[in-house]
DNA sequence: TAATTTGTACAGTTAAAACTTTACGAACAA
DNA sequence: TTGTTCGTAAAGTTTTAACTGTACAAATTA
């Protein structure tokens, strides 16, 4: 094996290890393996490079470069003269890593908690309704102290995000030590 | 639709969304729905009787709560008499989440810590062989810096997921505000 | 204008995960 | 002991996700 081998496969090592762990973020392997490759690239690529060095589809290239987009962690370059789409991995990993997870979880943050006020307000309603059983009233009133609970975790959640996405979290837990 | 009725729709409601929410952390919906269910229940539950409320398999529920288990979602009960095994949420979520994170990740981060210094290594023998071309070596250079910026970055995940574990994120990010 | 090239939508295929059924060992009961 | 019951391992099935190949619209070139 030549010296040149021996860097691409040191290379190729920590892109799997690397890919291996972004599944636990929800990042298929594939497309774990396409953002190491980008990340080692000394120059943007285009879907045609990309699809040669990992031998898989034009369309499979297509669609993991526009996953990775939306997660900030590839950024589409120009360049003129050049007729096909270029790009190059995000080079902040801590930006990348606010953003996955501002993003995904955001979302599902303000659901869990309007579907939570819906539910407790029908709960009131049935604490206040003169027809409703003192059986059905006492499991109503545990179950307002759970959803109660769920909400202040949901309310400090969301905090936590904040953290992340205003970067206050660095001042915490500093970048170098 | 009674008054009953109304109860355990609201909470179904609830369940799906919790769930959906949970899939974000790798957790099945199906798991999430399992743990909405004894998340509400007022007492320890049999595999069972999750098998008769979620109408699916017994087996399924053995895995599922095992998952559950493993994650800290889930604990086991002991109850004299009792020949089933007893099952209940565990109820503090903010523990859940830290257990979450701290244990899929902490596997991960080290494991990408050992690859990288393995190829570190291996660059370090590459430049410091005479054979070795300038071009290959300038390569070297930009990938090793690649690495440590790598190796940074776990570095403050590791800083990360310790603030989880040892609780102390809750001091900079209050439980109750 | 027509002929290429590029990225992606869409349909079809293959691979992986989720779930069920069957079977069986371990614990308990009679 | 034999007969039940319980939890789960293993094999088989179904469902879902990943990936490919084809086709086509938009942009570019001749």
């Amino acid at each position: 094996m030549n010296e040149q081998d021996k860097l691409l496969k040191a290379r190729d090592r920590f892109i799997d290890s690397m890919a291996k762990n972004m599944s636990l973020y929800g990042i298929t392997h594939s497309v774990g393996r396409l953002y190491g490759l980008l990340y080692f690239s000394e120059k943007p690529m285009t879907l045609d490079e990309m699809k040669d060095e990992l031998g898989m589809s034009k369309t499979s290239m297509s669609t993991a470069v526009r996953q990775l987009q939306e997660l900030n962690m590839v950024e589409k370059v120009w360049k003129k003269g050049e007729r096909k789409d270029l790009y190059q991995a995000a080079d902040d990993w801590y930006e990348s890593f606010s953003a996955l997870f501002t993003t995904s979880w955001r979302t599902g943050i303000s659901l869990n908690i309007s579907t939570i006020n819906k539910s407790l307000k029908e709960l009131h309603a049935l604490l206040e309704n003169p027809e409703t059983s003192d059986e059905v009233k006492a499991s109503a009133e545990l179950d307002i102290e759970k959803y109660q609970y769920a909400l202040d975790y949901y309310d400090w959640l969301n905090r936590f995000v904040d953290s992340l996405e205003s970067k206050e979290i660095f001042n915490h837990i500093p970048k170098k030590e």
